[in-house]
RNA sequence: GCCGGGAUGGCGGAAUUGGCAUUCGCGCCGGUCUCAAAAACCGGUGGUCGCAAGGCCGUGUGGGUUCAAGUCCCACUCCCGGCACCA
């Protein structure tokens, strides 16, 4: 028999909707607390993910209003993306008509699980009234010469038939479909996140409360590499070939210089070369190859002599001009100088085409010294040293030597000193209909005219012919393209292509500050307010995409003087995936758990309380459908002690009930604090059990089964508000201030010590509390277990930690 | 290769931050109730030796510090995640 969760859960969830209990207004005299989980796609039903993602969530929100915080904790969805183009192309349905009716089938299933959210504030991206603010914000970008269109290569998935972002590409796969990528040549929009590249990269310093890994994750992607860029002029040339290196010290050991076969120097290096016909077909053969197959490691450098030498400029040496498949075009400039003696990519590149090495750096003293001849060496010496063969720089300490000889090449015009970026700018413009319009018109006489802003929103036809043969849809509808230039009124065409839906995400916690707003994208008083978010609570998947361009998008708009927070994010809380038989729950491996269906099985408390007890929030959590039990066990437990109690008169809790009622509160506001909600659990189980054990009539019986249900509010609120009315109050918990405990109430007057004999366990006894060391001493000592172990034998010291053990050592 | 995280009973996981290893829950074993089963409730449950009292061993491996180590230090193994011919 379990508690008759199915007859008040639904009346709870209205009355807190009907009292709009949930509701928060921006109140300057209230301590905020804005506490968000990551919105999801509407894609119809709820998976174990979002329960587990929303129930962390909810716990905190019921707790935070508890302590008194003005909490801002609201739902909204995803909307746009390819899901729903893709449901349009296969069925036939219109992707609003499809996206409308899963947000309803979903939020019927949220509701059901009796989230506490502030549904008045409910955004949606695939509305005008938001994404024209999507156009907005794009357009200040362009105005500030952020947003850029231009011929470049870019990832292209076949598969959805789009351009995709470098941070969409997953060990070159498209992130959505696993579809190996492919490189295009295309005009495309780009955003000049690169431009935030050293503020992103040094405000992750302030991101204390983040995980280390999400940290490092955005370091290593943003990825900067402090060093010069050199320049080597073509022998015989006006040509320059600017080399970047982060290791200027190495410069008098340049041998050759390496460019990558799509350079555009190349072809002018190898007109009317001998070796011209060789380097084409050299280049031809790269081409072919696959990213991947170029990209992967230990095959051997590939490469071929341009017959073209460049003058190393600290020595007037002239090198001779390589080609090779290991130089990448698309980072640093393209071209590197090889120094193989000390790197090991140039080293095995010099071995397999014999070309020179010069050791210019050796060990620090008192190491073995490189050998001379370096043509012996089985790798490249890559750590510090002292210099030598390199002129003035000669005994300097390597790590000193490469800012002191960049910064000499820059005073002698050979170079200057540089830093190169990961990070790429951000590709936006997606060939698919379902997303926000790109606000930009395309005229024969004025060129690229964005549209004014008292013409947002442009609006997403309701229609496009959708073939999944790609190809922007959008490009077919000619009410939508066609169209007068704003500026000379001329015939003119509309962008065709639609933004990257990661914009949608990039700045929609911002809009929940002021949802309805019509004049902005969010009102900044409102922003001032709420923002940052306080908690964040999400999925480590968006470790990169996601969180690097919010915080983005919060820069830049704090640039534009919209908001004054420059991080989204304060704390960011990344839970762990839910896992079936070891592996993610998919419909294709059939491992799925629904949660709706165990909610009518179990209640949403018993559903809530399993995903919070069977794991920390961080971890994996494996699905258990036995261990479900004990959750329902213990509601059931504490549903029949508030029926118990109902006709208990109040008394007042002493002794050891009260102790463990008392540490019970601590425990878990402790562990609410520290996000700890699995052994928050545990303590309520403590609770319930010690309390199992009294009879109703024993002192503070319903000050124990009352405290119980308090503190369990946050965990399954339903059950909570129910047994809080079956005990006779009147009031909602949901404003009933937390409990809190008196620490006077821990303490005990007896206390059981352990004592060791040599560090192993061999007696107990019970003391008073805080009694004296000698006092403990003497007892330890005349314990007759301890006496048989010591067996008369000298005592050599003797540890007494108060109210803990004491510790003989013989 | 570089960076980040981890390894504790049959299982999910605890351990007041150096002080009784395994809270709590699942599973399993035994019992109560029942014609029986389920549910519920009660008891037990790291390994090993022992009739017992009790002993010995035990937190990935090897060493160290300490009266005392899951926790600190050194060296390693394996697993998970990120980056990577990035110059």
């Amino acid at each position: 028999m379990t508690y008759p969760f199915s007859t008040f859960e639904s009346k709870w969830q209205d009355r807190w909707r009907e009292s709009a209990a949930f509701r928060a207004d921006a109140d300057p005299a209230r301590p905020k607390y804005y506490l968000l989980e990551m919105f999801p796609y509407p894609s119809g039903r709820i998976h174990m993910g979002h329960v587990r993602n929303y129930t962390i969530g909810d716990v905190l929100a019921r707790y935070r209003w508890r302590r008194g915080f003005n909490v801002l904790h609201p739902m909204g969805y995803d909307a746009f993306g390819q899901p729903a183009e893709n449901a349009a192309i296969k069925r036939g349905v219109a992707p609003r008509a499809w996206t409308d009716s899963c947000i309803e089938q979903m939020e019927m299933e949220l509701r059901r699980l009796g989230f506490s959210y502030d549904w008045s504030r409910r955004v949606a991206t695939h509305t005008p009234e938001y994404y024209r603010w999507n156009q907005w914000i794009f357009l200040k970008m362009f105005e500030k010469g952020l947003c850029y269109r231009t011929h470049a290569p870019v990832n292209w998935c076949p598969s959805c038939q789009t351009t995709l972002a470098n941070e969409e590409v997953i060990d070159g796969k498209c992130w959505r479909c696993q579809i190996p990528i492919e490189r295009k040549e295309l005009e495309q929009w780009f955003i000049k996140i690169t431009a935030y590249a050293e503020e992103l990269l040094k405000d992750l310093d302030q991101l204390t409360a983040w995980p280390e890994r999400v940290r490092t994750m955005q370091k290593n992607w943003i990825g900067k590499s402090e060093g010069a860029e050199i320049w080597f002029w073509v022998q015989g040339s006006g040509e320059k070939i600017p080399v970047f290196t982060t290791r200027p010290d190495t410069i008098f050991g340049a041998t050759y210089v390496v460019l990558a076969p799509e350079h555009p120097l190349v072809s002018k290096l190898i007109a009317g070369k001998p070796q011209a016909a060789q380097v084409r077909a050299f280049i031809e053969k790269v081409r072919r190859q696959s990213k991947e197959e170029r990209l992967s490691e230990d095959r051997p450098k590939d490469g071929v002599f341009t017959g073209a030498y460049a003058i190393n400029p600290v020595n007037q040496e002239p090198i001779p001009i390589w080609i090779g498949d290991y130089v990448l075009v698309e980072y640093g400039t393209g071209a590197i100088m090889a120094v193989p003696a000390h790197d090991q990519r140039d080293f095995l590149f010099s071995k397999a085409h014999d070309l020179p090495m010069r050791v210019v750096i050796q060990p620090p003293q008192g190491t073995v010294p490189l050998e001379d001849d370096a043509s012996a060496w089985k790798q490249a010496y890559e750590e510090v040293g002292t210099l030598v063969s390199s002129k003035q720089f000669d005994d300097h300490p390597s790590d000193a030597a490469k800012k002191e000889i960049a910064a000499w090449m820059e005073s002698q015009k050979m170079g200057r000193r540089t830093v190169q970026w990961r990070l790429r700018d951000w590709l936006i413009s997606r060939q698919r209909y379902w997303g926000t319009p790109i606000p930009i018109v395309y005229c024969r006489s004025c060129g690229t005219v964005p549209v004014p802003e008292n013409q947002l929103p442009v609006e997403l036809p309701g229609e496009a012919p959708m073939t999944g043969e790609g190809g922007s849809p959008l490009a077919k509808v000619k009410a939508f393209v066609e169209i007068k230039c704003p500026k000379c009124q001329q015939p003119a065409r509309r962008e065709t292509d639609t933004m990257a839906t990661f914009i949608d995400s990039s700045w929609y916690f911002l809009r929940y500050c002021s949802p309805r707003e019509t004049k902005l994208p969010f009102r900044p008083e409102e922003a001032d307010y709420w923002m940052p978010v306080d908690q964040y609570i999400g999925g480590v998947e968006h470790a990169i995409l996601h969180l690097l361009y919010s915080r983005f998008f919060t820069k830049f708009l704090r640039d534009a003087g919209l908001t004054k927070t420059g991080e989204p994010f304060q704390r960011l809380l990344t839970q762990g995936m839910v896992l079936k038989d070891g592996a993610v729950m998919s419909k294709s491996r059939g491992n799925v758990v629904d949660p709706d269906e165990l909610i009518q099985k179990y209640g949403a408390d018993t559903v809530r309380g399993y995903v919070l007890f069977a794991a920390p929030p961080e971890d994996e959590l494996e699905w258990n459908d036995k261990a479900i039990g004990g959750i329902e066990r213990f509601l059931n437990r504490v549903w029949a002690l508030s029926e118990k109690a109902k006709p208990v008169p109040a008394s007042a809790a002493a002794g050891d009930l009260r102790r463990k009622i008392h540490r019970a509160i601590k425990r878990v506001t402790d562990d609410l604090e520290s996000f700890k909600f699995n052994t928050a659990l545990s303590a309520l189980m403590e609770l319930s059990n010690a309390l199992q054990e009294q009879t109703e009539s024993a002192a503070g019986f319903r000050e124990g089964v009352e405290t119980l249900v308090q503190l369990l509010y946050p965990f399954a609120p339903h059950l909570a508000e129910e047994a809080w009315q079956q005990l006779g109050h009147t009031d909602s918990l949901t404003r009933r201030t937390w409990p809190t405990f008196d620490p006077a109430a821990l303490k005990t007057s007896e206390v059981t010590l352990i004592v060791q004999v040599n560090g192993k366990v061999r007696a107990r006894l019970t003391a008073p509390a805080d009694a004296d060391k000698a006092v403990l001493e003497k007892m330890a000592l005349a314990d007759p277990n301890v006496q048989k172990w010591l067996n008369n034998q000298p005592l050599r010291q003797t540890v007494v930690i108060p109210n803990k053990l004491v510790n003989i050592v013989i």
